[in-house]
DNA sequence: CATATATGTAAGTATTTTAATTACATATTA
DNA sequence: TAATATGTAATTAAAATACTTACATATATG
């Protein structure tokens, strides 16, 4: 479904905020992510717009979860970065004249819908918690190869 | 899940050679999904490898289904264009030292392959002939839009 | 057998999308 | 007031997509 890294980064730095106490600033989630304080800016402003986070200026500041990871989806993670369909359409109209190419994109427009509920059900029941689990475990399983 | 519109175009020109009769020139194909014959016939070839349609050269050459619209499922196209993972990862490897950015991009793996399991299994109970049904249908309530 | 019309494919160009960077106004702590 | 944040606009760079040109090869048909 063409689209970026945009889910992953968001992720990404929900993750991060989940696991630290206290603001986290751009240059520290970037360093984390591997890119530039900027771009993590952008990104924790679509997060702070949909509610998932709040910002605190100046010296001291960075970005904290606004509810604890239980009450985040990756739904509403997913609900930010998703375009119009799921996957791309054409990149021109299709003939109009043609029988095909003056409906198919109707067609496929329903089939790429039902994929998406398929996916947005999924999403939302998956947490930022369980994702933090996930990652806390196997940070665990680093630290300790012979154990069990 | 970011990718282009191959998946589209690749069930567009299947559409088209399951209502057509006989072999369709990349140029007539092209002329329809509005595009250059070249890129058609890249796609083809792709189609082709995967067995899903033959080609023939020389005059009057052109491609046709190497099955019955009932024996090919849209999981088989969309295996043909699926990337790596869902969606993308990120652009640049996250910091191994930093204990979420060591483990994200698995755990995240993960729930992609989840979502994509979700979709291949819908995608495999739908077959060309439920999208040219539906093509039709769409022509038909065209050509009689009082009718009922 | 020559002509017209296909496919197959490489190579190059253009366009669009994504990512990265620079710059600077504003906010806040100490 | 100095140090260190965020917010955002504007620019540049890089990568992914799409398009086009060119030409070798194949085949039906007059």
């Amino acid at each position: 479904m063409r689209e970026s890294s945009q889910f992953t980064i968001m992720v990404h730095v929900l993750t991060l905020l989940g696991k630290v106490n206290g603001p986290v600033s751009s240059k520290f989630i970037a360093g984390s992510v591997n890119t530039n304080p900027v771009m993590i800016r952008q990104i924790v402003g679509r997060l702070r717009d949909a509610a998932l986070v709040e910002t605190l200026s100046g010296s001291a500041g960075g970005s904290v979860l606004s509810r604890s990871p239980e009450q985040i989806t990756l739904n509403e993670v997913y609900q930010l970065t998703k375009k119009e369909t799921f996957f791309g359409l054409h990149p021109n109209e299709p003939n109009p004249y043609c029988p095909v190419g003056r409906n198919i994109q109707a067609v496929l427009t329903g089939v790429f819908e039902e994929m998406d509920q398929l996916v947005e059900v999924a999403f939302s029941k998956i947490t930022l918690a369980d994702i933090i689990l996930q990652v806390s475990q196997r940070e665990l399983a680093r630290s300790e190869p012979l154990s069990g």
